[in-house]
Formats: structure tokens, sequence, C-alpha cells
DNA sequence: AATATTATGTGAAAATTACAACAAATGTAA
DNA sequence: TTACATTTGTTGTAATTTTCACATAATATT
């Protein structure tokens, strides 16, 4: 239950320092795949907490989101001991440190650039509000769609993107834009000191190195399924 | 150019057996991250053709969307030989081959469980149609959404996804339901003979293991961007 | 108090994946 | 025709990630 991770600071993309027995920090890599995996975690800890359960094992956190005990435990162990030998991890507390872990713990402010369908379901998801963030501004070029209303939130012009950024402490930036537009949006965003930026354009964007940028490619998975689907069913190429 | 790869059969969840040289059958498992890239480089290449290039090297390939040479030629060589020594690849004939290679020479008719915003979104989206994808049936059990058009398309209650699913040939289905609904939609789903499921809601469904299925997690890799903003400006845990 | 049971944390082994280096093949220029 | 430049396909190597196995610690039981 004790922590033994104490400062955390970035080395390489997604290196940590921890804090040994011997009060000396040891440099350590964590995967990508175990911060998402935490992620995953996280949310399972979540219902677990809203069902009332208190304590859990990593066989039953593995079962529930489909991973190997080992792979629980492993991945844990990487930000500190959280758990107790014969007994378990406590629902609340793991759900605490996985939460601060992952930096949820603050609310974060979102700008999403591009209020068509997606940037509208984008805005309005629930799955982003539960978990610490919302939405602080939305932007889109298209004049059928400024001044629009999403919710309490009115559709800006891009134009306005540095300056309500700025105003709003927005560090991320979301790209909901048609695909010939992702890269310029791109700039727009590090222009205006967006730190991250989650793209959800099937299109590779450039960015400087010192800003985080990851993609979700609502087809990709969709090609993966039709892969399997086609090599079960026996074709010759 | 010549094609090595004759015939592919599903081993485990993503082997091949290839052709090699001896005209032996060997088997040899493709990493599912080699077939996400497939779509990228498939991708990629559309947009080379569309521009009127001709010939391209892995190396402009890798820069194009970020990865190695090497990894390029690699995830290429399990399916074959695509390319001529001191030229390249020809970029018509290698998209072929690609969109092949994931299934895309075909049409996929999709079944879209969930007609929110999200449903909507998915729906609506172009990046589908321009891959061979294409909604086949969009269903919902909310009375509110019903009757509702999207596009050419009614959406159905959801009772109707067995026969409508059935009549349309549907292997696929997507889950855009929210989270508390989603283990009951999968079910629906395989009852109704799915073979894959994409599942959007940020939740483990459980399926047979027969069943493909993969999520897409809108928040992930938020959360991914959030850990990463998180121990760049170091904070104790 | 001793023993048994449970479940974590971890170091070592195994498996997987990516990278690098180079021989082979192709085209080009002298 | 020969030498040179280019770029693939592939083999071996390195790095990464996962899995395994077990010592360790906490609790329960006799």
């Amino acid at each position: 239950m004790k922590i033994t991770t104490n400062v955390i600071i970035l080395q390489k993309a997604s290196s940590v320092k921890r804090k040994s027995a011997g009060e000396i920090l040891k440099t350590l890599r964590v995967p990508e795949a175990t911060v998402s995996r935490l992620s995953i975690y996280s949310r399972f800890l979540e219902r677990l907490d809203k069902n009332g359960i208190t304590t859990v094992s990593s066989g039953e956190i593995a079962d529930g989101v489909g991973v190997s005990p080992a792979q629980v435990r492993k991945d844990l162990a990487y930000f500190g001991d959280f758990g107790t030998r014969g007994v378990g991890y406590n629902v609340k507390d793991l759900l605490k440190y996985t939460l601060k872990i992952l930096g949820l713990d603050q609310e974060w402010p979102l700008a999403i650039v591009g209020a068509g369908n997606l940037g509208f379901a984008l805005c309005t998801n629930r799955g982003f509000s539960v978990r610490g963030f919302h939405i602080a501004g939305v932007f889109d070029n298209n004049s059928t769609r400024i001044g629009k209303q999403i919710g309490n939130l009115e559709v800006k012009p891009l134009a306005q993107f540095p300056e309500i950024a700025k105003k709003e402490n927005i560090r991320i930036g979301i790209i909901a834009v048609r695909t010939s537009l992702a890269q310029e949006v791109a700039d727009i965003m590090v222009k205006s000191g967006m730190q991250a930026i989650l793209n959800f354009s099937p299109v590779t964007i450039n960015v400087p190195e010192d800003i985080e940028i990851r993609n979700v490619d609502l087809s990709i998975k969709l090609e993966l399924l039709t892969f399997n689907l086609g090599i079960k069913t026996t074709q010759s190429l």
C-alpha cells in the first residue's frame, strides 16, 4: 500500500524515475501499452467502486479487462507497490492512484477543431467528462457551423483559436476536421501553444518533436477485422 | 513484383501460410501492428496515386507515415515481394495489393447499433465509404431515434437487427451505445451471426472465441496524452 | 504459536517486435 | 561493357514486452 514512486520526470517519451528502497532514483521506461492498460484498469476500478466492491485482486482485474494477472501486477509495479500480499488491492485507493498517474486528478480543458458530425459527437461524449475532460472551445471555419450552439458552447471561427486557447488555458487540441485540413489545423494548434494533439483524421500529421501527438483512427481497427475475416475464409492473393 | 503469397489460412489470430521459393507453405504469424500499418501505408498510397505518383520507395513511404524504411519492407515482406530492387514499388500495384490483403477488394456492409451522436457521426463518416465500407443498417431502442433518417437510411428498432443483418449479409457490427448497454448489444450481435464486432464503448466486452472483437476507445489516447503532459511538468505522486 | 492459504512484487526466461546491415537485383552512366 | 548508384528482401542482432515462477508478506485456521 506504500508508494515507492515519488518523483516522476520526463526522460524520454515515456520514462519515469522511480524511487527504490535505497532512496536512489532509478530511471525506467514505461511501455505505452502499460499506460493504455492503466486507463482500462482505472475504468474497471470505477465500476467496482460504484458497485461497492472494496478489494480486488490482480486476477480479478485481469479477468475483468482481458489480460493476464502478471500483466496487471507488472503494469502497476512501474509506479509503486499499491497492493497488500495475501489480500489484493484496495479499490478506492488504487483507483485514486491510477487516476493520479494518468494525470486525471485535475480538470483538462480541451479544444476541438471541426464541428461536423464527429466534432459534435466528441463534444457531447459523456466518456470525456466523467474522466475530467471538458470541452472549453469548439472551432470551425465553415460559416454554416459558426455560431451554432453545442450544449452550452458556441462554435467559434478558427481565427479565435489562439485567443480562446490562451484564455481557457487549453493545452490539448483535438483535430476533427476532414483529412485535407488536418495538417493546417495542427499547425495552428502548435502555434497557439498546444502541447498535445489528438488527431481523428486518418492522415499522418507532422509536428515539432516536443509536441505529443496521437491518432485515433476510426477505420484501422475495422480493417484489422476485415483482414481477419479475409484470412478466415481462405482466399488467394 | 512477383507475388509469393498464394494461400492465406487462419492459423491463430493473425497467422498466414506463405508460399516460399521452394513451393512449400510455411506458416508465419503476422503482428497485428503490421496489419494496422498496412492500413496506413495503403491510405498513403492512395494519396500518392491521386497525385499521379507512380513509383515510391520504402524510404518515402516511411517518411510519409512516420516509421522506419526497414519496418515498411519487413511489413510488406510478410505478404510477398511487391517491389523491384533499385527501383522501389509501383504505387498503383502496391495499393491494389495492400487493399487485397486487408480484404478491401470487396464491399463490406456494416450494422451500427446506437443512433446517438457517435452513431450518427459513424454513419456519415466519409472515411468508411472510401475504403469499401457502407452502413447497411442502423439500430436503436430509443423511440425518439427510431424512424429518424440518416442519409438514405432509417433508424430501425434493435429487434429488427437479426432479420436485417441476415438480409443484408452483414458480418460486422459496430457498437455505439452507452457503456451499460454494450454487452447486451454484443450478445444480440453474436446471436445474429456477426463474425466481427467493433466496439466504441469504453468497456471490455465478452464474446465467444471465434468472434473477432476490437475496441476503439476515444479516451485512452487522450489519457496517454495527459500522462505524458503530467510527467513533463514533474509532479509527486 | 505454528501451519496453511492467498496474492503481491520481482527477477529471470521466453516471446515478440523492431532495427541494422548487407547481398542481390535493377537501372544508369561512362 | 563495366562500374556505379539505388533500393529491395532477408538474415542476424538488439531491444522491448510479456510470461513464468517463486520468494515474500499478510491473513486465516488449527
